[in-house]
DNA sequence: TTAGTTTTGTATCGATCATTACAAAACAAC
DNA sequence: GTTGTTTTGTAATGATCGATACAAAACTAA
C-alpha cells in the first residue's frame, strides 16, 4: 500500500544503542546517530520519535537482553554459588574485553540522568527490582538446597550482590587487572 | 597594580563543581556555569580556562576533599572494621541525604568520560590507586592487630571494598532503602 | 592625578544543536 | 498504468553551543 522502509528497524536500533552506550545521552548528537544508523534524519524521527524516545527505546532493548541473559544463566543446572560466580565473572570479562570500554549502559544512564529525569529514574528502579528478584530467587534456591544458610536474609544478600554487580562495572572501567577483579568477586561468592 | 577580581576564586569554583556534579560534563553548558558562578563568561575563561580545564579543576578539587575525608576517618583511633564500616555507611547516608541525588562525582565522571577521554581515565586510575592505598593500609593495620586474618591478601580485600564503595554510590541513586543498604554494607565488613 | 594593568559587561562570533518542510522517489493496490 | 501512501534525500529552520573582541570601568603604583 506504500513505499517500504529500506532498513531493518531492529538492527538500526542496535546501532543507535551502541552510540548512546558509548557516548551517553547528552554526549550523543542527532548527527552522530544519523551517521551511525545510516538513515536520514526524517526516517529516524518518523520511525523512532525524537532523541529522548529513541534513547528510552534503546535502553529498554538493552535491559531486556541483559535480563534474558541473567535468566538464562540462572536456569542452568549448576550450584547457586556457581551461578552467581558466573554472573559476576562474566561481567568482569565482558567489561574488560570490550575494546570501547563502554561499561554498563544502565549504570552509565543512572549516573548521568537518574537525578534529573524521572522517567529514567523509574526505569532504573524497575530494573533494580527485576534484577533483585532474580538474585533473590537464586539465593532462596541456595537456601533450599543447603548451599546458603537459611539464617541469612535473601533480600539483603541480593542487595549485596547487586551492589557488587554495579560496582564491578565501574571499577573495570579504570582497573583492568583481571585477576584482581576475579579475586574480589570470589570474596563476594564466598561470603554468601 | 591592577583591578582586582570581584569574586572569590575558590568559592566560585565550588559553584561550578556543583553544576558539573549534578548535570555531568556534556549536560552542562557554559551558560549554566556563567549563571551558577555569577560571573561573566570572559571572567570565567580568564580565570579557569575553557570548559575542559574548568571541569578537570573541579574534579581534582572534589577528589582532594574526598581523599582528605577518607584519610581523616582512617586515622581515627577505632578498630579497622569500624573504620571501614564508617566509610561505607557515611557514603550511604551522604548519597541518600543529598536532595539533588548527585551520587559520586568521580563515578559519574568515569561512566561518562573515562572511555572517551584519556586525561579523565588517567585521573580515575590515579584516584583508584590512592583510595586502594588507603584501604590497603587499613587492612594491613587490621591484620597487624589481629582483626583481620593475615592469610588474606590485602590487595584483593582492598579491591573488594573499593568495588563496594563504587557500587553503593550507584545503587543509592535508585534505591533509597537505607536499612537495606546498611545491611548490605554490613556483609562487606563482616566478610573481611 | 596620571599611567599602566586587569577585570568587567555587552554583544557577538561561527559552529553545532535537535528538529522539520518540502518535493522527488518508490512502492502497493487496483 | 494510474492512484494513493509512505519513505527518502536535501536543505534549512531557530535555538543553543563554546568561546571572544572590544571598550568602558576599576583598581594599584608612582
Amino acid at each position: 500500500m506504500a513505499r517500504p522502509k529500506k532498513f531493518d528497524e531492529a538492527a538500526t536500533l542496535q546501532k543507535a544503542l551502541q552510540v548512546f552506550w558509548k557516548k551517553g545521552y547528552a554526549g550523543t548528537s542527532m548527527a552522530d546517530l544519523v551517521k551511525a544508523m545510516e538513515i536520514n534524519a526524517p526516517s529516524l524521527y518518523d520511525t523512532y520519535g525524537d532523541k529522548q524516545k529513541l534513547f528510552l527505546t534503546a535502553l529498554q532493548t538493552y535491559l531486556r537482553s541483559q535480563h534474558d541473559w541473567m535468566n538464562d544463566v540462572s536456569t542452568k543446572d549448576i550450584p547457586v554459588k556457581e551461578t552467581i560466580r558466573l554472573l559476576l565473572n562474566t561481567l568482569v570479562e565482558d567489561t574488560l574485553n570490550d575494546p570501547e570500554k563502554k561499561g554498563c549502559f544502565m549504570v552509565n544512564t543512572v549516573t548521568e540522568l537518574a537525578n534529573v529525569d524521572e522517567k529514567i529514574l523509574a526505569v532504573a528502579a524497575d530494573n533494580e527490582k527485576q534484577v533483585q528478584s532474580i538474585l533473590q530467587n537464586l539465593i532462596r534456591k541456595g537456601q533450599a538446597n543447603g548451599e546458603i544458610s537459611s539464617d541469612k536474609n535473601p533480600e539483603i544478600l541480593a542487595a549485596y550482590v547487586f551492589t557488587n554487580l554495579m560496582g564491578v562495572r565501574v571499577v573495570a572501567a579504570t582497573n583492568s587487572d583481571k585477576k584482581l577483579l576475579h579475586a574480589a568477586m570470589e570474596i563476594v561468592v564466598s561470603s554468601l
